[in-house]
DNA sequence: AGCACGCCGACT
DNA sequence: GTCGGCGTGCTC
């Protein structure tokens, strides 16, 4: 009698834990049964069937088992499920969680939801190739009168088998005459596996390997492949870091091994993937979240059958079923999109590293304004190692940067979004028809409160963080020690008395444009635009070809864009982002404006951008005029030091979620006195977003220095609480999260 | 979690 | 009487 170890396909705590259940008769382990094996099972009082994932086997249980009822496909092998193992415990979640991120996505909750697509094909019978191929055909009884008949003949004998679709596309027939075929014996069809193309289709251009710079050559030589190593590419915008992943990337196909490569958010940068694709062709999948679940289900079978030897996707094709990895890239390193914000709450990068580790392979991060804790383990530990490119292969080397002070603007009597300076080079650029890309950054709801004469805005006293004006309690609050103010009426720091919040977004600046530049064409990209399919590619593609003036838009428009003809870009308000409330607020400035205005001069004129802001004074603002990320990184990192921030800590967020107020400050409290034994805990306090629909967050926020042995710590103390908990209030439990909950 | 069982109040 | 509200308990 064989049982197997079973995990079931659910995320409620309860249920993380190994259920038995016997083997049916016929399956052999190994053979068509293994680890990793998805199963369906009758589970409890269920009405369906539960679906479940093999993790082990053995001879006997301790419970009177019941019988798998089906044994489905394999979903992960063995180093996948030690993966999965790994995950659970450092993302602090359940088994089955982490098992999920391994089937192809969309089929974890339906297995038959999605089908292998099929395809009709044509093909001539054997019979009438025999007489053809016997010259027959004028005395045989496949004498053919009808023209359009004859065109799908001729069309066959050219092309041998072909798709039904096509065939009739060409030779312009349909259904009933390959019908009147097929009846007469002449012709066949058949059904084929279909894969969905995840491309808009488009010729993409061929391309091939470029001459290496000699700063780029030493840069490849420095990685050595076929053994763990991490290394951090620093390079410059434009500086060539793509065609080293290209270079990489050939090298170890040449091995007979595979690739991944995540970028930010993929469907922004079809960029990059059409160079990919122009180097490689098909054997590269793509995997990111705007596939419908069809092409994401044939693309991974692609990948699985070893068709697929490069994976080109967002965070998740870290868990593409790839063989024998022998690199993964992460561009654009510091992007906060490799960081989960929903369970299992993983960091890419770490994931990747434990990947990497055991395939003995290479974990390369690349970027021109790299994430300050990766770029200090680069510089202070001997975990990454630091290759730099600092030099622009572009012969205008990096845009002109000007500065221009908002409160200036204002004082002038100017109270348009367009300062003079900026408002002159858009009519310089729309004169000599070179296109521009506005930047707005219009990103997350915190509001803040600022005076429009001096920039003042309102600090937290205790930590350099600004603090968040509170509705409901009428307060200015400090997200990180939850200390409070009045809100201020008159500015302190001049006694001005114009204070406002501020918050503008893309749509009121489109049409202020159409206003101020009515000769303008204008093309706008947030969210509220790219919903649909494709939609990215779409708009890029006509701000390309068909030569519109002005591309506005909020962080999408700063990724990989590579456009020739933009000389221009401005950035509406560089502020909004300092006030974030965040401690990255300084670092998420710096890399938005380097990433902007790296948009511009990337072609053979020399490219030129304007940031507007009210706070010229800021060090983010000045290091990205200059583009200097180390000026930059040297002058963060010792803040980071002095108020002990990452990477000198890691904080962690707990944030209980429930119905009943009281319940909530409870269970905070309850979180606060476990962890304190073991962890530096600030006093529990409303999360930012005090309320979400009708239920209540609080949030306890902990600074430590993580490591393996903390990470069981706080599984210990996370059980500990789970049993004192009430069961009403959800926990959401998070290290070193994008945003402050 | 998801589902049934079971114990009380309101309604044809 | 019984329909149905949701509190309780179990899942190999």
């Amino acid at each position: 009698m064989m049982i197997a170890e079973i995990i079931v396909n659910s995320s409620a705590q309860e249920l993380n834990r190994i259920f038995d259940y016997k083997v049916p008769e016929g399956y052999e382990i190994g053979k068509n049964i293994d680890i990793g094996y998805r199963v369906l099972v009758s589970f409890a009082n269920y009405k369906s069937l539960e679906i479940g994932y093999i993790i082990g086997f053995k001879e006997t249980s301790e419970f009177k088992c019941k019988t798998i009822s089906k044994v489905c496909d394999r979903s992960f092998d063995e180093k996948k499920f030690e993966l999965a193992k790994w995950m659970a415990k450092r993302y602090f979640c359940n088994l089955s969680d982490t098992l999920k991120l391994l089937v192809p996505p969309g089929t974890s909750n339906n297995i038959d939801k999605i089908k292998i697509k099929y395809e009709r094909w044509a093909r001539l019978s054997k019979e009438y190739k025999d007489v053809v191929n016997n010259h027959n055909i004028e005395n045989s009884n496949y004498k053919i009168k009808s023209p359009k008949q004859q065109r799908i003949i001729d069309f066959l004998l050219e092309n041998d088998e072909i798709p039904t679709s096509i065939l009739f596309d060409v030779t312009d027939t349909n259904s009933t005459v390959l019908k009147a075929l097929i009846e007469r014996g002449i012709c066949e069809d058949f059904q084929l596996e279909a894969l969905r193309n995840p491309f808009l289709t488009k010729h993409i251009k061929k391309t091939s390997k470029l001459e290496l710079t000699q700063k780029q050559k030493s840069v490849l030589d420095e990685i050595k492949l076929n053994e763990f190593s991490e290394y951090l590419l620093y390079g410059v915008t434009g500086s060539g870091k793509t065609e080293i992943y290209l270079q990489l990337i050939e090298k170890v196909i040449e091995q007979g091994k595979t690739a991944i490569v995540l970028v930010p958010e993929i469907s922004l940068t079809p960029q990059i993937t059409d160079r990919f694709l122009g180097r490689f062709g098909r054997v590269i999948a793509i995997l990111h979240s705007k596939l419908s679940n069809g092409e994401r289900f044939d693309e991974w079978r692609r990948i699985q059958n070893g068709e697929a030897k490069i994976v080109i996707g967002a965070r998740s094709a870290l868990f593409a079923p790839m063989k024998n990895i022998g690199i993964i890239i992460i561009d654009e390193e510091h992007d906060s999109s490799y960081k989960s914000e929903t369970t299992p709450k993983y960091d890419a990068r770490d994931v990747a590293r434990e990947i990497a580790k055991s395939y003995n392979s290479v974990l390369l991060l690349g970027s021109a304004t790299p994430d300050v804790r990766t770029y200090y383990k680069a510089k202070n530990t001997d975990a990454i190692k630091l290759l730099e490119l600092d030099e622009r292969i572009s012969s205008f080397g990096l845009p002109d940067v000007q500065i221009v002070d908002l409160r200036n603007e204002l004082a002038n009597g100017n109270k348009t979004v367009f300062s003079n300076l900026l408002y002159n080079e858009i009519k310089k650029n729309l004169e000599n028809k070179e296109q521009i890309i506005l930047f707005l950054n219009r990103r997350g709801y915190s509001t803040f409160i600022m005076c429009r004469d001096c920039g003042y805005v309102v600090k937290c006293d205790n930590c350099d963080v600004s603090m968040t004006y509170h509705i409901t309690k009428n307060k200015l609050m400090c997200h990180y020690c939850g200390a409070e103010k009045k809100p201020v009426s008159i500015c302190p720091q001049c006694g001005s008395q114009n204070i406002r919040y501020f918050g503008t977004g893309t749509q009121k600046i489109e049409a202020q444009i159409n206003k101020v530049f009515p000769e303008a064409s204008v093309i706008r990209m947030d969210v509220d635009t790219t919903s649909t399919k494709n939609a990215h590619e779409i708009i890029l593609n006509k701000f390309r070809d068909e030569k519109i003036d002005i591309l506005l838009g909020t962080q999408m428009i700063t990724k990989g864009h590579d456009f020739s003809n933009v000389t221009l870009v401005g950035v509406l308000a560089a502020d909004s982002s300092i006030n974030i409330g965040d401690y990255r607020a300084q670092e998420r400035t710096f890399q938005l404006l380097t990433q902007v205005a790296g948009r511009s001069g990337r072609g053979d004129k020399k490219g030129r951008a304007i940031i507007q802001t009210y706070m010229p004074d800021e060090f983010s603002i000045i290091t990205a005029q200059k583009q200097d990320y180390l000026k930059f990184y040297n002058q963060e990192i010792k803040i980071r030091e002095k108020l002990n921030y990452p990477p000198f800590c890691d904080i962690m967020i707990a944030v209980v979620i429930g119905k009943k107020e009281a319940e909530v400050i409870d269970d905070a409290n309850k979180i606060f006195d476990i962890f304190k034994n073991h962890f530096e805990v600030f006093a529990p306090m409303p999360a930012p977003i005090s309320k979400i629909n009708d239920n209540y967050r609080w949030r306890v926020l902990m600074k430590a220095k993580i490591d393996e042995s903390k990470i069981d710590v706080i599984n210990y103390c996370l059980a500990d609480f789970d049993s004192q908990k009430s069961k009403d209030t959800k926990l959401s439990f998070d290290i070193n999260p994008n945003n402050m909950s």
